[in-house]
DNA sequence: TCGTGGCTTTACCAATTGGTCAAAAAGTGA
DNA sequence: TCACTTTTTGACCAATTGGTAAAGCCACGA
């Protein structure tokens, strides 16, 4: 039985690597892939440069892993969108899991954005994997929703995107609004809500 | 008459500023302030290093000046929605407009969306006296149009925030948005004239 | 108590990067 | 053509940054 030893990683080790990556997402999160050094990431997460690099290879296996967790977080919004639930309800559930998500989530938000902005140069795969085939399976439902006259005639895809675009638009560009109305976003809510709906029903 | 010499940049300056300006808006706009360096700028530029820094102070300065030149064009779809006009005109118009703008400059879309992301460090001033004014003096102009009923009842400041969250995204998000379908993005502007002429209209 | 293996640190390195400087080259007007 | 200014360059520098090496520390089982 080679490669034989499961041993778990110790408790030391689980604390620590989560101590990193939770520091590296604030740090890649606020300045991007190069924005961020290794010392500054050891500064946040309270241990020494070469330290970090006995638990992890590298700057880029840190920022990979990151992105790895993020992915499946990021996904299950969507996955939850029933496709046998009611049309309306169950898109504009998943438009409030969204502004949820990326109220809770600022950060990971942050650190998707930063990634595509720069044409996902160490994402691409997993897109294409995981996100691609999961947002094909949701436009056929959604177009057949629009097919079948249960919700208005509307292009799946591009729903969808002012979906992802207008929610995470608020944790993406928080200096922005935060400086324009301040940090009272409650409104987004409703507003959200009455916008999608408005465009939904027939 | 003290600082006499109002002297024109000959014309050899206006050129390879011009050019400094165009590289530097490539590199910034793909890798970020950080990610961008002086050497990148200086090939895409066709020019040295030190000779880039003959027409500029320093990275800083290049990124600044490119910051406050996007300011205005930024501005212009904004400033040119009338309030004597037909407000759903005037509000699809103005969608419209934004995103052409996305679509013909990505790449300022792209140094802007960086910039807000970082929590917008070198343009914040720039925001406060330019953007933040216009953007209060438009909504009272479409609160106005919702409060006398020339549009259904909506929240003018996060309206605002959504067609800007959605047209934006076609240039910040393009990475994704072509891995998802293609460069085939005409369908976008039936779309968010659909999505925003149902909200509006009572 | 001792040794062993996992964890941490100190000291260090090579490459990159923003920026300087003095001298060479290229214009330019008389 | 010549003096003078503007533009360009090659050589160089100090700071930063990702990463390495090796020695030290420490917990724990025998």
């Amino acid at each position: 039985m080679p490669d034989a030893k499961p041993k778990k990683s110790s408790r030391i080790q689980q604390r620590n690597r989560y101590r990193i990556l939770d520091a590296a997402l604030d740090v890649f999160s606020a300045h991007g892939y190069r924005g961020a050094t290794l010392d500054q990431i050891a500064e946040a997460a309270g241990l020494s440069k070469p330290n970090i690099l006995y638990y992890f290879s590298g700057k880029e296996e840190i920022h990979v892993t990151l992105l790895s967790q993020l992915m499946e977080t990021w996904l299950d919004p969507l996955v939850d969108m029933d496709a046998s639930g009611d049309p309306v309800t169950e898109i504009l559930a998943y438009v409030q899991r969204k502004l949820d998500m990326a109220r809770e989530l600022p950060r990971e938000s942050r650190l998707f954005a930063n990634e595509i902005l720069q044409g996902a140069p160490r994402m691409r795969p997993h897109l294409t994997a995981d996100l691609k085939p999961l947002f094909d399976e949701k436009c056929v439902v959604i177009q057949e929703w629009s097919d079948t006259g249960k919700i208005a005639p509307i292009d799946a895809q591009h729903l969808i995107f002012s979906i992802w675009a207008t929610t995470q638009h608020y944790a993406d560009f928080a200096a922005q609004i935060d400086l324009l109305i301040g940090p009272n976003v409650e409104a987004a809510d409703a507003h959200l809500q009455a916008l999608f709906s408005s465009i939904l029903r027939k």
